[in-house]
DNA sequence: CGTTTCTTTGAGGATATTCAATTTATGTGG
DNA sequence: CCACATAAATTGAATATCCTCAAAGAAACG
């Protein structure tokens, strides 16, 4: 990948907005490509952050183990998003794991070189409170939604969510594009397979959802499922 | 308030770390103050983000209200603590409400002034990037707590951090020196009041705890409550 | 085509909520 | 300072929601 299609790809990367086709440039040149593979992890928590990264192409989920093995998916990403880069500002180890759902491709700078650029691109900063602030305000949103909804409705606002974030288009509804176990499910919404599973099943009869292992998943009454994540 | 003591007090505020004596100065100048009392709010959910706070003395709650009116207590603060600054930065409405528990001061500036001193001293946007990275953590933390512990971890553990942030040795065990409902431990702990209180008074009756209406809590067996907290 | 992984579904049970009533504190106006 | 009104806390009983345990079925994989 030559610098001139990186900086193209960073572009439209939210971190750097502001800068001049140059400076990009300069950004693009500083970086490392990092491919990843299906269920690659970029790195894991507990690792000392000593690069961040930007996603080019494919998705990521990001991981937050307990102590006791209970996994807790904290967001999905893809293009466009940075992982890891506020551990290595803060020079702490990384809090979670990225997992790669699919083929893809990172983008990495040393903590050394993103200090530089940081200095040397003062929008950099603000991209980077910006981008932070928001991941503060759906961390919030989250919260909220486990401490006052019931698991129907919040595995409702989840699959909503997904359509919004990463959904496309087809003949009856809304695709999800990418793998979605019932596991993942229900460690994004803090329940269990069991439940999720069941959920699914009600509403696939129902013909809100179309799930089954093979395919993705497929909302056809998006409607109905935003009705289930508000009232229930 | 005079600004050499408007300047002691930013000099322990980790938004402005690693600025000079003269800066601080500066910002504590372009800074005015906003004395609040107790219940009252600093600005509502919803409202403009025209101005920046940062606590002087006082305790204040973050509380974040559902469109069906149920509450729940994002975080507490206290002096040196940031509020509403990632909103202005943002421009985006503040997302929560800030509730004084007691008595105390805030310093604030406007939207625009802020602006200014960021751009003058670039050392606070990185605090601030460190400061908003804290609180994501904080938010998995719990994320990952509500979606993996009972009721009780979640009480046990939430004791423990309020104790930890702004607990007071007292003779027999640590004081948390503010007000603190039921309640207020229910929209902490992702529960109701009822389970609080049977959960309270269970552990009173064990010695574990202290608490009647009239006084603060007393924490008088803090290692059980981590085994509590860790176990259960 | 056997093995592994994921999913479904049932039955039983734990945890926590809801509903309801009472007790205890706090605050207020006489 | 007391009597009343208000707010907070306690506790019991009944119930809902969801989880755990268990087993079987279906799909993917080599």
């Amino acid at each position: 990948m030559d610098i001139g299609s990186r900086t193209e790809l960073l572009r439209s990367v939210g971190l750097f907005r502001g800068l001049e086709r140059e400076d990009l440039a300069a950004v693009a040149e500083a970086a490392r490509e990092q491919p990843f593979s299906r269920d690659e992890t970029l790195f894991s928590q507990g690792d000392d952050a000593t690069h961040g990264f930007v996603v080019g192409w494919g998705r990521i989920r990001l991981d937050k183990v307990t102590p006791e093995g209970q996994n807790v998916v904290l967001r999905h990403m893809g293009p466009g998003d940075m992982i890891g880069i506020v551990a290595v500002l803060r020079r702490i180890p990384f809090p979670a794991t990225p997992v790669a759902l699919e083929d893809g491709l990172a983008l990495s700078w040393s903590a050394g070189r993103f200090a530089e650029l940081m200095n040397r691109f003062p929008p950099i900063a603000l991209n980077a409170i910006d981008v932070v602030g928001g991941r503060v305000e759906e961390l919030q949103r989250r919260l909220q939604e486990v401490a006052t909804q019931r698991v129907e409705q919040r595995i409702a606002a989840t699959l909503l969510r997904l359509a919004n974030q990463s959904g496309r288009k087809v003949e009856d509804g809304i695709e999800i594009p990418f793998a979605l176990s019932r596991q993942d499910l229900a460690e994004m919404t803090a329940t269990t397979l069991h439940t999720v599973s069941r959920t699914l099943s009600a509403w696939d009869s129902e013909g809100i959802v179309e799930s089954r292992r093979s395919s993705h998943l497929v909302i056809r009454r998006p409607h109905r499922l935003a009705e289930i994540a508000e009232h229930a």
